[in-house]
DNA sequence: GTCGAATATTGCAGAGGCTGCAAACTTTTA
DNA sequence: TAAAAGTTTGCAGCCTCTGCAATATTCGAC
């Protein structure tokens, strides 16, 4: 249908989102502390022992897993013309992936709640963009010719990662805003050197 | 001794490093996975169970458990006269902190390190930076009179956390530069707007 | 359709993490 | 020195997670 999937691989697509679903909505009720795999693969109606087929654990199936792919963050960074700011050009880069949590807006604002009450959720999340945030490193560094141990490449990354970060929790507890925008003013709070944002009306 | 410390207390720190530095010993030589609760309790000279009652886990116990305290950073931060820039106004405040890392350096390269070859651990360290970081908040709104619910004092917060972490990542791989100084490097950078530290030998 | 081949699901056993409880022990204090 | 306060320990028990082998399902080629 979407893709050149079997009906094999399209139950499997199936039986992962009712596991993360289930967990989301689960934990969501209850309390990551009160819900046990048990409760998660019963309700999706599996076997405890495939929820850890799909999983490694519960924080995995909250977090849904393997980040979705497409072109890596490596190539659209670099992608970006050379003469873009580093730091919109970081903005640029991280776009697709601000769309992508967009297109599931209701997933990523239940999954955000279920990781501020569940603060212990927090650091899974940090893990998840670090998997990219090791490529960004390597981007960042080709970008500006600093070697990949450098601190400044490891700096640009993991301060990017933090302010997608922040401006997703943001997002998901006022949920009055669009994203893009919110990522975007995080940005310019970046660029700016973390200076207030005053008359932030100049033309875009 | 130091300050007013009965003897029972006295034993219970004692128990406390014992335990702290054989997690970190035994993780460093065969790896996280490879070191169970009874091997470091085996090695500390008490059971497991009394493990328990000093670490919540093996994470807990390798970070060192609950931050040692002091005048918070709220204090310190509002402390800083206000005309001085808010980045710099953070740097001075966390610099008990920097200092606190210094006093105690091998135990906290040996830290480092471990987290560092295990990489699952990074979330931890990041979990104990945030019971600070919440804190931060809160001073940064009060510093800049913004709400606390604010996005800004929320990205100023995380981004210090994670400058000072890439620094420390940063000083432990190498150890060939003053942790003092890349931190400061850091916020330099961070208030430069993350653009490359050119010539950085500005008059101080 | 039918028969393997590939793949998924499941149960089971077992190691390990972690908690509550109560007994035993040690230090402190009166 | 006896009671109070605090610490250590063992034990039972639940939960997480993994490896393995058996079972069931789907796919592809006849």
């Amino acid at each position: 249908m979407s893709t050149t999937t079997g009906r094999r691989d399209r139950k499997k697509q199936q039986t992962r989102a009712a596991l993360m679903t289930a967990a989301l909505r689960l934990v969501d009720e209850r309390g990551l502390e009160h819900v046990t795999v048990e409760d998660i693969s019963e309700a999706a109606d599996v076997s405890p022992r495939t929820f850890f087929n799909y999983f490694a654990g519960k924080d995995d199936a909250l977090l849904g897993g393997p980040v979705p792919d497409g072109p890596s963050i490596h190539e659209r960074l670099l992608a970006v013309p050379a003469e873009v700011p580093l730091v919109h050009a970081l903005f640029e880069a991280i776009t697709p992936d601000v769309a992508g949590i967009q297109a599931e807006r209701d997933i990523w604002l239940l999954r955000l709640r279920v990781i501020k009450n569940n603060s212990s959720l927090l650091p899974a999340l940090v893990a998840r963009g670090e998997c990219s945030e090791e490529e960004t490193v390597a981007a960042v560094a080709a970008r500006t010719g600093k070697a990949a141990d450098d601190m400044f490449p490891q700096l640009v990354a993991t301060t990017a990662g933090a302010a997608l970060r922040t401006a997703m929790m943001r997002w998901a507890t006022h949920d009055d805003r669009d994203l893009l925008e919110l990522v975007r003013e995080a940005f310019d709070i970046l660029a700016a050197g973390l200076t207030e944002p005053t008359e932030e009306k100049a033309p875009r």
